[in-house]
DNA sequence: GTCTATAGGAAGATAGAC
DNA sequence: GTCTATCTTCCTATAGAC
């Protein structure tokens, strides 16, 4: 046997555990889990990874780095600040919608992140690198279509962060609610009408 | 020995369970920690409890009662609506920051809800008592100050719930941060701004 | 009720044959 | 590298003396 490179195993594992872990929660994924969804021994496990601390950093950075592409990948092309915000806020909350498991499993990393000693700092990074992100996204909509906020934009991507991940926690534990898209209106609006039609400086 | 009611050891049990968890994690809180936190022998947990489950369901019933005290506790007696909201929220906000451990642990215990078979429903039921809450909140400070929202009070209620959740959740991760009372101010504003004078009917 | 001692199992990790 | 068998530790829960 042994067909598969080492590398190659480390890639499957790292995906059996978020199989597991989505489906039932990083308490229950244990090394023997892991392996059994990954349909190999035992054994594996410990020649692909020093530790099952290791594979848990490892599938915190793969999930952090999917969605980090997935929020840079909102391009806008809407004329109006408030279509280009409510169409961004749309596409998130849509994978949201389509993959409530694996936005779960995102909090619960988060969780594990902030109580494994040697891994705080990971999960503040990770949330520094979205509203960074957000601030990015606002600046470029801005620059876009030539306006011009009348709030700092770290605190509007704070803002947009905070309705993000507050309505996307309250929509996995409350299940489907019309309000939840009312709430995505409402924010989208509010800060739309906190931009300014921009006046070329003298 | 044994001059304490097993039901005066339930209460200090549930208790000392609250401290480990909120100091070392859900996951770090064994029978055996929690006993030795208490200062019991370890035989005592399960003549106090049927299993550590039932343990767990009347912590997360204590802090749950706790926080809903809280809440209801936030009579305004502001004379506009920004300024009610905007107290409210601080009162809110200053919990937090005063008990970053014990709101960490709320949301710990709510995954553990999510998870654990036949406790799901438990987090959800919590989720709308709180959503009610802020539905009577805003329902009677309407009344107080003679004012009509423009928007359905649930979707407001929904609103702030996701703002208070998700700040939180944020500043628990990123630490302080300015911007978490930007965006509180720039919520009570906006809320306020959708309150307008009532008309009394014919 | 109260406590000590222990059962019984599952966890992460390793030893050592191949 | 690969896999089986096993070590050690820690967990929840109980048995049984007092």
């Amino acid at each position: 046997m042994a067909r598969m490179s080492a590398d190659a195993r480390r890639v499957q594992l790292i995906e059996a555990a978020i199989v597991v872990m989505a489906r039932d929660g990083v308490a229950k994924a244990t090394t023997r889990a892991i392996v059994g969804e990954a349909e190999m021994p035992l054994g594996v496990f410990h020649y692909c990874f020093r530790s099952k601390e290791e594979l848990l950093e490892q599938v915190i950075e793969t999930i952090h780095r999917g969605s980090i592409e997935r929020v840079q990948g909102l391009a806008g092309t809407q004329t109006t600040v408030e279509a280009a915000l409510r169409s961004s806020l749309q596409a998130y909350w849509d994978h949201v919608v389509a993959n409530p498991a694996m936005h779960m499993l995102t909090y619960e990393l988060t969780q594990y992140a902030l109580r494994q000693p040697g891994l705080e700092g990971v999960a503040r990074k990770q949330y520094e690198t979205y509203v960074g992100t957000l601030v990015t996204h606002l600046d470029a909509t801005a620059d876009r279509l030539d306006v011009t906020y009348q709030r700092p934009t770290s605190v509007l991507a704070r803002y947009l962060f905070t309705i993000i991940d507050g309505l996307t926690l309250n929509w996995l534990i409350l299940g489907d609610d019309p309000d939840a898209e009312a709430v995505l209106d409402e924010v989208a609006s509010h800060v739309a009408g906190l931009a300014q039609p921009h006046t070329a400086p003298a």
